[in-house]
DNA sequence: ATTTGTGCAAATCGTTTGCATCTGA
DNA sequence: TCAGATGCAAACGATTTGCACAAAT
């Protein structure tokens, strides 16, 4: 799902997001290669190794722009650190405990059942299942 | 489901935990009264409200110690605190997205299916199910 | 008596913010 | 030109930790 700088820039805009510099090549780390989660660290480090000068604070402040703008999600993780991802429709993670390992797991076929009514003044905004691991013979 | 000081007692030991008098003041405040889930922030405040002496460093150690004893579990949900619940099971959250505002409700009859194999040298420890909402008409 | 827990304050760490400087439209 | 972005460093808030004191076995 490869995206062209021209279709990032169009994203942006239509975000009301000026396409900075900083901001595109953010958005191709994040978009250019199939679905991903990362953490502010974890982005800014791949954006450095790929000789993109940001600050740290640039990048979570992009993150959160952009899950504002809806283009991301955060993962509902316990944790010291935020998850960003870029799957922004309902979707499932295996969650390593002791690890912190997060791995994401196609939705497809996966469906929940007997799920009660939303409380009064609520609108269903999405589900998260998070299928929690234990390593082996631990 | 109310438990005897006796009781919690025998569950400190069990889990290996002297049942020191601020121990047992917060299991007492935490399993005295049905599934909770509850920050170290909110127990501290509670604790205070008891007439309980205990520091804010020595509830986030006892539920920290309480949490690997298996007698609590952190509850997956993003945001700045971490809670903790007192239903170690399986079950489902509403997340209140905005308003970082926590509902249990009971996880009878839910139930996920279609879920892939866990992966190599992992076990299933459980499975969490978050179903975020979104205040409506905002 | 010895080992383990507690309180306090200082340290940590992820994240946010204020402000001066730069950039895109 | 000029609103909006960025970088840096300082601020912040939740959580942890080091150490002297207190309590449990």
């Amino acid at each position: 799902m490869q995206e062209s700088l021209d279709n990032l820039c169009d994203r942006l805009r239509n975000a009301g997001l000026r396409p900075t510099r900083q901001r595109l090549s953010l958005a191709e780390l994040l978009f250019g290669s199939g679905d991903r989660h990362v953490s502010a660290e974890d982005l800014h480090k791949e954006a450095l190794a790929a000789r993109v000068k940001v600050s740290l604070a640039t990048v979570y402040n992009t993150l959160n722009q952009f899950r504002e703008a809806g283009l991301l999600r955060e993962v509902a993780i316990e944790g010291d650190r935020t998850y960003f991802d870029t799957n922004t429709s309902n979707h499932c993670h295996f969650y390593v405990e002791g690890e912190g390992r997060l791995i994401d797991f196609p939705s497809e076929g996966i469906a929940v059942t007997g799920l009660p009514a939303t409380p009064a003044g609520t609108a269903l905004a999405g589900i998260d299942v998070i299928v929690r691991l234990r390593p082996k013979g631990v």
